[in-house]
DNA sequence: GGAAAAATTTAGCCGAGGCTACATTCCTGT
DNA sequence: ACAGGAATGTAGCCTCGGCTAAATTTTTCC
């Protein structure tokens, strides 16, 4: 059994980063959506995010009142410089674990399936390790062709 | 950017996630506290956590409700069946991450910490993969064979 | 131009999980 | 044996993040 106080602030860091896991999640959403569709609207995120428009516009207030996101009354959403630089943090950090995931042996869907909720998780220091076992396993990776037709032959095997 | 509806499952799967993530700390923590001391109190698990007894007192009242542990006023706390099962399975899915994390090149202090959190988000897939990957990694050590005399050593040395 | 539909926002409820302050019960040392 | 301190429990407050219901604003369509 660790020690008492470092057992402790470890769970203190998890509790705190459960606390900005909603933050980067939106952030991020509405990041990939302003980025496809030109504009964020809060009921794509709502959708996207499976909750109801009024939990979506409450957790969006928040974001508001965190300064990472602006938005007029009836308005689209816009990230702030704030939002926009945690926002491309989150989807970098997203895609390494997923990699990563995928690299240890894990199947594709559940690797992006549990790496929605690991990532908030992931330290600096552990993300650097994995950047490194990638580089190392695959030196010639990396690309940014995004063609990903290996979606579809998963079957639903949750 | 994923479908939208397979988008929202993921995203609602990290969020039931993290409603039992207290749960399993709880229930491995009492574990570990009854292992280590031959019983385990309410003020222990508030130290260990972080958190006032009062905050500790009320999640194990929810503890209760959910059927994982029972107590007696003023008394210890006592794992249930159903709570020793689940105290099992963290503990187990708990030391495969934090062995993966350092066989892929993470800290062992950063191990440990990010672990305390992404544990909660390791689906039973990617688990398995995890342990196929240690066990090409290191076949010989950590085989299930012996039991494991490390765990009683830590338990004393606290 | 105006009515219907859609989107957005507000209001209010709930449970989870923090906290402080205070009450009670156990246990220990003199 | 009992007084004081430690452990346990209770009460009440807070924020976060779900929800439904209803009000408001925008958009669309006739």
């Amino acid at each position: 059994m660790p020690e008492a106080p470092a057992q402790a602030e470890r769970f203190g860091k998890a509790r705190a980063e459960r606390s900005t896991a909603l933050l980067e999640d939106y952030v991020e959403l509405i990041a990939d959506l302003f980025a496809a569709n030109g504009e964020a609207r809060a009921a794509d995120v709502a959708r996207r995010q499976g909750v109801t428009h009024p939990t979506a516009l409450k957790n969006i207030a928040r974001l508001r009142r965190e300064g990472l996101v602006t938005a007029r009354p009836y308005r689209g959403l816009f990230l702030t410089d704030a939002g926009r630089k945690l926002a491309d943090a989150a989807r970098a950090r997203h895609r390494v674990v997923v990699d990563l995931l995928i690299a240890v042996g894990a199947p594709r869907e559940a690797a992006e399936a549990d790496a929605e909720g690991m990532e908030h998780h992931v330290s600096k220091a552990t993300l650097k390790a994995f950047e490194r076992f990638l580089a190392e396993r695959r030196p010639a990776d990396r690309d940014e062709a995004p063609q990903r037709q290996a979606d579809e032959d998963e079957s639903k095997t949750s």
